[in-house]
RNA sequence: GGGCGCGUAGCUCAGUUGGACCAGAGCAUCGGCCUUCUAAGCCGACGGUCGCAGGUUCGAAUCCUGCCGCGCCCGCCA
């Protein structure tokens, strides 16, 4: 069979696309970033959040209504490991009166960037817990219990950091136009009570059961008949320990169920951050603000974490159908992706090894106990540098403002598209020289195309021809020009990628997509003259179908969150 | 031992959802193109037994089986 494209029709059909139909029944939770609030964020965060907010822009984009959320776990190790670093490390032998006192000073100096001052207190806090086991011993427990506990100066101390880095987190995040609307808090779990509500359920339901004898005695454990430890026995996994704690799973899975609306409370909420936008971010908190708006109660949860927690995930999963929760079960979805590593040239470059041989060619991972990665703010800062330099060299009549506005949203372009071109599973060994290229498959590509397609648009508005806003059933004729029908054709499957994309869960085709389109624009543009065109027929034509691909790569770059400089 | 992922050009990666963009892109290298809508660009050249071996099919990078290699996971850590 031969089938054959009425040019005509598939020109109007683009211009006026059907809009894509929700498919979710109600409201998608989010859950993304989540990263631990006692240090700054590094290059495996940034994949996380770009991911996650990618998502929920395509989801937002098919008309899902989605929140977003971003746990705190405020109560943790590492948390509790920064607040020893501050209680013993820095002075304040251990009264925490002055540690806090130390803390406050330190936020107040604007020349302190708080979140890399814990990032090295925590990488020095584990050395020394290496060498000094005593001090694990003392220190940790002693920490995180009084910060459990609450209502003592340790857990003021404790809060008073894990918030300004949650802000600090949160700024860096805005740098790169990604919001949050809640951050739930692991102290409000703690204090509502969460686990108990659930384990009340999952004792009742059966999905968890009083283990009396073997290595788990005492352990309140949960079957998973379908999976194999090392020993090929058949396995459980404990949720309770013997010593009546919960292990990490158990929260997950309770704090899962909260998502789902499956436990009877609710937090309270209060507001937490204000964007520029007037949006805000809120946290859970013991009472609620007046106007709090109502969070969870979700009909579908994706859980943007590495891959390497699949099992937990799958055992959270696993609870959830154990508890009866099988609707729930079949919503819950693991939106994993591969680690961010380092290169080895670029682990030689930041001094983690002595050289890029050192590696045996492998890529470095990186070690927050260590203190080695790359800061997501430095590489900002390092990205911004680049942008500037190179606007400065373009456009030097250009007010400084206006410059630092488009260094500063092709900074974004770069960092978004090189995080979001890969497909989620593939390892990305992090590269400066890579991420910092703003030529081929780059989002500065895809920016410039756009930017071009605008300047064309502009100069002939300014000449008083504006591109028709509608496609004009007299241009059929012009569709015969194959570079010009292949560009529209092109452009017209941005609606196809989009729903490829959320199909596959997989923003890369998107990325993928919109180079393609500016690769076609690009070529286009070199061979076809726009404003010398004679026929003034075509010259509308060819106006309008600049104007349609201008607006389908940027709306392609607002679903990466990447934005269209005025200038490139 | 089991589970998951990966193996495609010198390098980094797309392409695998029940087979037909027939091997693609970017980078790197080499060679062209700025008095014409911005050269962060365009054009061309070079470059691959799609890990190996079988199988299914009219047709396989894609599906099936078996190997080989690499990574991650399988804790009363989070």
């Amino acid at each position: 069979m031969n089938f054959f494209a009425d040019r005509a029709a598939a020109a109007a059909l683009a211009a006026a696309p059907a809009a894509l139909q929700p498919l979710l029944e109600a409201k998608a939770i989010v859950e993304h970033t989540n990263i631990n609030p006692n240090k700054a964020a590094h290059i495996g965060h940034l994949r996380n959040a770009v991911l996650g907010d990618t998502w929920v822009r395509l989801l937002r984009r098919r008309g899902e209504t989605v929140e977003v959320q971003n746990l705190q776990d405020n109560t943790g190790v590492q948390v509790a490991d920064v607040a020893a670093a501050f209680l013993y490390l820095n002075g304040a032998a251990g009264d925490a009166a002055a540690a806090i006192a130390q803390v406050e000073t330190v936020l107040a100096d604007p020349a302190v960037r708080f979140d890399y001052l814990c990032w090295d207190l925590y990488a020095a806090i584990a050395q020394h817990y290496e060498q000094h086991p005593d001090d694990l011993a003392a220190w940790r427990p002693a920490t995180l219990q009084a910060i459990e506990a609450g209502a003592n100066p340790i857990a003021t101390l404790a809060a008073v950091i894990s918030t300004a880095i949650a802000r600090c987190h949160l700024r860096t995040m805005q740098r790169i136009d990604v919001e949050y609307d809640l951050l739930p808090r692991e102290s409000e779990i703690l204090h509502l009570d969460l686990w108990r509500h659930a384990f009340a359920l999952l004792r009742q339901r059966g999905a968890i059961r009083l283990e009396s004898a073997g290595k788990n005695a005492g352990c309140w454990v949960m079957d998973r008949a379908e999976a194999r430890g090392p020993e090929g026995e058949e396995e459980t996994k404990v949720i309770v320990r013997s010593n009546g704690t919960v292990t990490y799973v158990g929260k997950d899975i309770a704090y899962q169920m909260w998502k789902f609306g499956l436990l009877p409370l609710e937090f309270g909420y209060a507001r937490f951050y204000e964007y520029p936008s007037g949006h805000v971010a809120w946290t859970t908190a013991d009472r609620s603000a007046p106007g709090a708006p109502a969070f969870g109660r979700g009909v579908w949860v994706f859980n943007v974490i590495d891959v390497r927690q699949s099992y937990l995930q799958e055992v959270v999963v696993a609870g959830l159908r154990a508890l009866g929760a099988e609707h729930e079960a079949a919503r819950s979805v693991h939106f994993s992706y591969e680690m961010v590593a380092l290169s080895p040239a670029c682990a030689a470059e930041l001094g983690y090894l002595a050289s890029a041989e050192a590696s045996g060619g492998k890529r470095v991972d990186v070690s927050g106990r260590k203190g080695t990665g790359v800061k997501a703010d430095d590489l900002l800062d390092r990205l911004e540098a680049r942008t500037r330099e190179e606007v400065a060299a373009r456009h030097p009549d250009r007010p400084a403002a206006e410059r630092e506005r488009l260094a500063a949203a092709i900074a974004v372009g770069a960092l978004r598209y090189f995080l979001l071109k890969f497909s989620r599973t593939t390892p990305i060994a992090f590269d400066f020289k890579e991420a910092l290229s703003f030529e081929g498959e780059t989002g500065p590509y895809v920016q410039y195309a756009a930017v071009r397609a605008t300047a064309i648009g502009r100069k002939a508005a300014d000449a008083g021809q504006p591109a028709a806003a509608a496609w004009d059933a007299a241009w059929s004729g012009s569709l015969d020009d194959t570079a010009a029908w292949t560009l529209l054709w092109h452009a017209g499957r941005l609606e196809a990628a989009v729903a490829q994309s959320l199909d596959a869960a997989e923003p890369a085709q998107l990325a993928k997509f919109a180079f393609q389109l500016a690769q076609t624009f690009n070529n286009f543009y070199h061979h076809t003259p726009v404003l010398q065109e004679e026929n003034p027929d075509r010259r509308t034509f060819l106006l309008w179908l600049v104007a349609y691909v201008q607006r389908q790569l940027a709306e392609a770059l607002a679903l990466m969150g990447i934005a269209v400089p005025e200038a490139m």
